[in-house]
DNA sequence: GAAAATGCGTCAACAATGCTGACCAAATTC
DNA sequence: GAATTTGGTCAGCATTGTTGACGCATTTTC
């Protein structure tokens, strides 16, 4: 597909997505390249994350350990003093799926517990040295994947990157992440 | 970390990631800048890819089917007559993990197997109608949210959207990538 | 202060989807 | 005609998700 055509395609897509109002030419071809580009966007999600943890991956097998662990020792590093409960709520997975893999991990010297200050119920949940060196460790190897594809694409292309996957989550996935990305208030509310 | 940081660590990452040239400061903190700017991008691929996902997953939850089960739908639609070696390579997966879902998508209608012309050890496989209308089914459902996303983004975005995803893949996967966005060399070659 | 709700852990069973290893049949290639 | 390639299948195993049902400690509610 040359260049000029993956402009128009935009373009066309743009327009038609509703802001602008000319109208759409043909119709038929329209649609298709339509579908094209939303199929396109398919294949980059499926190839491009299935790439993005593939060398994470390699590294936890060698330990004895998934994908799942991964994503414990990530929360838990990006969010210290985490509850069982918020983590179960990031995750999305039920109590469970989450035992099988923070057990063995607060069994092993990856993770801690204590009790929660205000709610003694509550087990917050931080990484110890042993767990924040091999969340590191992984992460070194993510984020070499990431630079590369960041340096590759250009700053401008990072910031788009960051829009449409935004987008693609839903509402709390979003809540979520804001949480996680203002640290600020943990303990207080 | 006190609120105001996290929106100074924001507006710094953003600065740095590009546009305007204001020259970033210290070096130390520049650094952990730049990793929260990685971690930030780990938990969008989680959550988005996640999210994008949940509806087909659904959809294929009442049928019986699985993730595997569209991925071959998609990928046989996407590219008719495909031979089950090609099938395997583009997935990454092995014959008996393709096997477990290809032979009940084939037995119960949804994909037909023909014998290659030129090679009649291969299997060249394609949709069935009933094949097809599910998962057209399974696109018209991620294309919402697709759509939804590219439009709060803006073209621009979907632009950079793309680069960063290519970017994450690996060689092997770009190849695949490009043989899949011109289909026109398939019999021949 | 008793009752209800909450936070967390655990046992048991099941499903989807990866994997390895072994072996077979048909067709093609040398 | 022998060796290779393409595809299928059996058997077993691991990871990670699911339901459902309890149990215990603690907090909240009436």
């Amino acid at each position: 597909m040359p260049k000029g055509a993956a402009q128009a395609l935009l373009a066309a897509a743009e327009s038609e997505a509703g802001t602008r109002g000319a109208p759409p030419p043909a119709g038929r071809n329209l649609l298709f390249l339509r579908e094209e580009e939303l199929r396109l966007a398919q294949d980059l999600l499926f190839f491009g994350y299935r790439d993005f943890t593939a060398g994470a991956d390699a590294i936890l097998a060698d330990l004895g350990m998934g994908r799942a662990h991964h994503r414990v020792l990530h929360f838990v590093g990006r969010w210290p003093g985490i509850t069982v409960g918020d983590l179960l709520g990031i995750l999305a997975i039920t109590k469970q799926s989450l035992g099988r893999v923070l057990t063995p991990l607060v069994e092993e010297g990856y993770v801690t517990q204590a009790p929660g200050r205000t709610d003694r119920r509550q087990r917050l949940l931080s990484l110890t040295e042993k767990g924040a060196a091999l969340e590191r460790r992984l992460f070194e190897r993510q984020r070499e994947t990431i630079m590369q594809a960041y340096r590759e694409a250009g700053p401008q292309a990072v910031e788009g990157f960051r829009r449409v996957m935004r987008g693609l989550m839903g509402e709390e996935a979003r809540a979520a992440l804001a949480r996680l990305e203002a640290p600020a208030e943990r303990e207080g509310k």
